[in-house]
DNA sequence: CTAGAATAGCTAGCCTGCTAACCAAAGGGG
DNA sequence: CCCCTTTGGTTAGCAGGCTAGCTATTCTAG
């Protein structure tokens, strides 16, 4: 029923989300905390703001918040860039690395129980129509 | 690779809903409204607020506030229940019924766009393996 | 019949996405 | 060199999800 999966997409992610917020919860990351947190992770120690925003598909005055919370809670740290005054870049503390950990190794296991029933073929056939919705959006968008 | 399964979907759904609303933007309803009316079509004039709450998949303090909205532009009217003074039950109005239609072909419209380059059998097995996580999820959560 | 549980609607307030609008700094063409 | 645009960060405030907790009504077990 092809009305009815854009509405399964949307149950989908929801759900999902609600899961993995569930499991966090034990830790006190919200969602947007965690994924903030994982995408500095892969980013690399001395990322701006924006590049973080730009990676997590969030527009800059939402991840900003994240970001304060996250440093007043001691996990992460801003500091001046040296050649463009207008950057701030981004470090992980020694706390917020540790707590990474835990989180990378919930997620994961999230993720394997969310998946549990789907086949290797079934997730790659998955994850390429969710590449191929994300592309026909991007282009209806970007000619709008 | 599994690990971005997770985040594609998110992606995914988001996108999609994104392009949906810049479209129904024109007619003036947002996403949470031209939703809930859809459903309250398909559910039939005289239903209640907790059955519209459950078949979107949200809590019926969500669906309250855009009920409100919906009946302040005169697109439904709430009734109260002649026999459970508790209930109300929702209704279509003349108004609501002509901006559903219009907004039921966008909906369409979009949909199709977004499923482009899909084969029936890839938006099949897309659609099998939504309703695979939704379940798992749905286990996964009953039990906590 | 009556007390407690369940149900329907609601309010208050949190969370996190968004846009609009602003400032400061950097860059680029004349 | 200077003006104008672009970029990075920010604040303010809206949208729509949520939970907690309230009232009123109905149901149910004793």
């Amino acid at each position: 029923m092809d009305h009815n999966i854009g509405w399964n997409l949307a149950r989908a992610a929801s759900n999902w989300r609600h899961v993995v917020d569930d499991r966090m919860a034990t830790t006190g990351f919200t969602q947007s905390k965690w994924i903030a947190m994982m995408h500095l992770n892969r980013l690399g120690d001395g990322c701006t703001q924006s590049d973080l925003a730009s990676t997590m598909g969030i527009e800059q005055p939402s991840v900003i918040r994240t970001l304060n919370q996250l440093e007043s809670s001691g996990f992460i740290t801003r500091q001046e860039s040296s050649h463009d005054a207008r950057r701030k870049t981004l470090w992980l503390t020694d706390s917020g690395k540790f707590q990474l950990v835990k989180m990378q190794k919930m997620a994961e296991q999230a993720r394997s129980e969310l998946l549990n029933g789907l086949s290797s073929e079934q997730r790659h056939l998955l994850n390429d129509a969710l590449l191929k919705i994300i592309t026909n959006a991007h282009d209806l968008t970007r000619n709008s």
